[in-house]
DNA sequence: ATTATGACTCCCA
DNA sequence: GTGGGAGCCATAA
């Protein structure tokens, strides 16, 4: 499927995110930002022309995740958990997939970064 | 229309 | 390596 889209559905939208998301494999993770930049149109296309997207919305589209989304591979940038509620949850079910976190709560993207689809 | 708020990221001190 | 602040985009009030 091509990752740009034209019009502003929001529904299809989150779809696109959630379809990305479930390609991490178990045992990797990704960034919002990362998810973002997948789905982002090229330099050379106006950004207007399609549904602005931002590392934000990434957000958005887990917090409204539908089951078998796997939501938990997906943190920020820095290695580290952004999740408000349930932060403690999102780490157990990281953990008991393989990824390992460090005493400061961090996980290294360089072992366990995904490295996108294909 | 304006303001506040997010499961963010980048830049710089 | 860390923390604060600006930038970010859509949504809700």
């Amino acid at each position: 499927m091509s990752p740009y889209v034209s019009p502003p559905d929001v529904h299809f939208f989150n779809a696109l995110v959630w379809e990305i998301v479930c390609k991490i494999p178990s045992g990797k993770v990704a960034t919002y930002g990362q998810i973002a930049g997948l789905i982002a149109p090229p330099p050379d296309m106006d950004a207007r022309s399609y549904l602005a997207f931002s590392p934000r919305w990434v957000g958005g589209a887990m917090a409204a995740c539908p089951e078998g989304v796997p939501w938990q591979r997906v943190i920020n940038a820095q290695g580290r958990i952004s999740l408000r509620s349930g932060a403690e949850r999102q780490r157990e079910l990281l953990e008991y997939e393989g990824v390992h976190f460090d005493d400061r709560g961090r996980v290294d993207l360089h072992r366990y970064g995904w490295s996108g689809p294909d």
